[in-house]
DNA sequence: CCTTGACCTTCCAGCAACTGGAACCCCCAT
DNA sequence: ATGGGGGTTCCAGTTGCTGGAAGGTCAAGG
């Protein structure tokens, strides 16, 4: 199977495939004419990235629930606890945006948004330091 | 002020700060010696742009916010537009991690996390697409 | 006067994870 | 042979910094 039918079939862009290659991620055979040959299981492998990556996690994480899921000998644990991790990066993620989205949105809601030049949201971010 | 006081007082630190000159942010003067010399409508910008990246604003939109701040004859209008187009970005992104959130948050339920292989997680990630 | 150390300067590289584009090769149909 | 739709490589750019090397400047101490 050529390249572009590997990303139909996936749904990962031929270009991601060609990086996933150059860092080793998947490594698909080459036919006599130079052009990538990808088997079931490369396409197999494809999938698991391009999920794992939907759910968030980085390129090195993927590498290594890619090993674990080879692995037989694994155990449940150390996945579920890579899966937690990446769990706790999310949350921590959502706390920040939460907290910009709050700031923001009470900073938009005290903007009259008309014509004239007095603006709360640019008083606040330009604003001195909070002095009584 | 040096530029190490700058960074003191706007918390941007000194690298970021030769980085926003870099790309025309802030213009501090410069002393005989060479040394960046920051004002305090220097001082200010810093500040301006420190927070507006606190709130998740993009380099370009800060650097449009200031024009706004700068600009006497501004409608608060446009600035609550920026606000609020940023607004619905910070709503995209945490929508987006929910969703990973979720997902993710079922499958670790799902794991028992174990010394066993068998996990919900691989399987979900390398399985395929459900077929009955 | 010389040294030490804390500043400051510039420039170059690298991070994450791609994405776009140029220049070129391959293969099949007409 | 020619046209079009594959494929290939390599280089550059994205966002917003951050680290580090090599070297200039300055104030204090001996």
């Amino acid at each position: 199977m050529n390249i572009s039918d590997a990303s139909a079939r996936t749904g990962v862009p031929a270009k991601t495939i060609r990086y996933y290659e150059e860092i080793d991620l998947v490594r698909p055979k080459r036919s006599a004419n130079g052009y990538r040959s990808f088997s079931d299981a490369d396409i197999h492998k494809l999938n698991f990235v391009g999920r794992a990556r939907s759910l968030g996690f980085p390129i090195e994480q993927c590498r290594t629930l890619l090993a674990l899921w080879d692995d037989e000998a694994r155990s449940s644990a150390e996945v579920k606890a890579i899966a937690e991790a990446q769990l706790g990066e999310i949350d921590a993620r959502i706390a920040d945006l939460r907290e910009m989205r709050e700031t923001l949105a009470h900073l938009i809601g005290a903007c009259a948004g008309d014509q004239r030049p007095d603006c709360p949201i640019l008083e606040s971010l330009g604003g001195e330091i909070a002095s009584g």
